[in-house]
DNA sequence: TTGTAAGCGTTATCAC
DNA sequence: GTGATAACGCTTACAA
């Protein structure tokens, strides 16, 4: 594992820089040479090192990718769909999980600043994020933000409708009759969670229903925090009857607090959120949701990544906002009637297989 | 983002080499020296070049792992757990998805070999992976095989107990009633495969319910794969009252056929399945399942391949078999009695939230 | 305590 | 066509 060209040059009885044309398939190598080489490098085995090469050109051909965690149903399509559209441009992925913390989330950067990858694909734990961001930005280092979008940062980023989204769950909610709807969002400043809030406002607003601050729960996002804003939920005085989650693990934890308190969904309580899941939407079809297109944000991101690398991209930042669906299923009550301003609306019952 | 040690060591008014043992903290720097570089490091926003360093050191501090879809709720905590043990001994991952074909699992070898990738945690896509993994192991290359072991092949890895576990899945359904079991298995060879439809053999066997191999459906295994499968076995004169499916992507795809045919779990047909999902086990807690740690396996695989990629490990192949969890829910019927032979069971409703 | 020289494995450049 | 030479940015070994 340690040959190097020198050693295939002298065996083939030519020059170094003979044995990297053949390697590059430049032409202006005699046949015959040629087939020195070549023989020379399969009887030693021999493989390029890139690393060398990469010093010397001042490309890796590797991208970094940091999500929170590739185990979120959300962020593993993500991180396919980027690995995928990287290999197929001969590019390497990174693979980093920031566990939402801004620390981890900094080393990782620092990191892949240091192994010289040429670009980061990000899915910022917060608001706060923006600090390392802004100062990779000012190195002109290639990023492409997805799912969140940072305060006052432009850079390339591949995001949802949040607001649109968040929207239509809550049209949808009241269309069957509920009034009185909980949201369990992030309690970190996230554009997601800020975007969600404000469509969850807003279709209360339009709907003549007074915005209450007390029906809204901040919480970690994972499954936990679900529980835990859940648990704050049933404890309230006059219960809601419907609770919109920020995203899948919140549902999730939310699901399980009320399970415990022997609630049924929808007879019960209805339960909406943002994202769908391959697994659940499958085995048991029953969560109203707005789809988002995951593998989406990754490949598409690791295009516009690839562009800006390549130099073939505008200065100026590509804003991509990506469309969702809204999934309706049960768990919002009998009276599944569709809310007639959800524009682009989806039923599906049992999806597609792909 | 191109500043280098010689232009931090022009700044400071020292040469190259006293920057060097700044940065990587060897002692012999006088304290003056020392601050006077490390401000022209801060002044700069010099990185040092990891590349560079590699190249001296031969070490690239980064490790490849190759599994078929990162999608895949299984091998999504399997490389969660790999890069969290990695970055803790300072590592990095480059995520390969080799969708289960060959021709792309070789190409990421020999591109992770290309780029010094200084070891390989992989999950092989069949038997026919031998070929690639021999010519890896006969260079001495640091290599952990995950989840599927290969035949005549000595090197670290770490698996689980398939067979156990089949047999488990197995002897409960018999236990609860069932004598026509079918089995979803998988048309590559694979040792998974293998090992699960010997542990059903003997379950079945053990129980004097003679082995019919016209219930044994091989196919591709993921969803679709299960999909058509359990196709076929609805197509059968005499339908079985059970289904046993290798893993968890093939059990969606099956219970979608089932439902499609208007089939209800456990009435119409009981169901087990390899592989417990979070989020179904706490949405829908019905699937009746092996539970393997898949985390671990990822994880220790790391280290074990960490310590080998150190020389701290010993020159004999270790090989680790992970215990597995039966978790008996809703989806073989009512009589849920326990069998008997289950050692080391586990019955959950709620899984704990972690 | 600090600096000089050589070299890690490749490629760009310019001779021959 | 092919090769010598000098980088790429760093570290090891040795010298001052």
């Amino acid at each position: 594992m340690a040959v190097t060209m020198r050693e295939v040059a002298r065996r083939a009885g030519v020059s170094a820089m003979t044995v990297s044309r053949v390697i590059n398939g430049r032409e202006g190598v005699d046949a015959e040479t040629q087939r020195k080489v070549e023989e020379a490098i399969h009887a030693l085995d021999y493989v390029p090192n890139r690393l060398a090469r990469g010093l010397v050109s001042q490309k890796t051909q590797t991208i970094g990718l940091i999500v929170p965690d590739v185990v979120n149903p959300f962020f593993a399509p993500v991180a396919r769909g980027a690995e995928t559209a990287a290999r197929k441009a001969g590019y390497r992925v990174l693979l980093c999980n920031s566990e939402g913390d801004l620390r981890l989330e900094r080393e990782y950067i620092e990191d892949l600043v240091a192994h010289r990858a040429e670009g980061l694909l990000l899915a910022p734990a917060s608001d706060r994020s923006r600090t390392a961001i802004l100062s990779l930005l000012r190195g002109r280092f290639p990023l492409v933000l997805l799912d969140r979008a940072l305060p006052e940062v432009e850079c390339d980023m591949v995001v949802s409708d949040s607001a649109g989204g968040a929207r239509r769950l809550v049209e949808h909610l009241i269309a069957v009759g509920h009034r009185e709807i909980a949201h369990v969002t992030d309690a970190e400043d996230t554009s997601t969670g800020r975007e969600r809030l404000r469509g969850y406002r807003e279709a209360l607003e339009a709907a003549g229903i007074p915005f209450r601050e007390e029906l809204v729960f901040r919480t970690t996002v994972d499954r936990i925090g679900g529980y835990r804003a859940a648990q704050e939920i049933l404890a309230l005085q006059d219960l809601p009857t419907a609770i919109f989650t920020v995203n899948n693990m919140t549902v999730v934890g939310t699901m399980e607090a009320l399970r415990e308190r022997g609630m049924k969904v929808p007879r019960d309580m209805a339960l909406v959120c943002f994202d769908d899941v391959e697994h659940i939407a499958v085995l048991s079809p029953f969560l109203t949701v707005i789809d988002q297109p995951a593998e989406t944000f990754g490949s598409l991101g690791a295009q516009l990544l690839l562009e800006r690398i390549g130099g073939k991209a505008s200065a100026r930042a590509r804003r991509i906002v990506l469309q969702t669906d809204l999934i309706v299923r049960e768990s919002c009550g009998e009276g599944t009637g569709v809310p007639p301003r959800a524009r682009g609306l989806t039923t599906q019952g049992v999806a597609p297989a792909t």
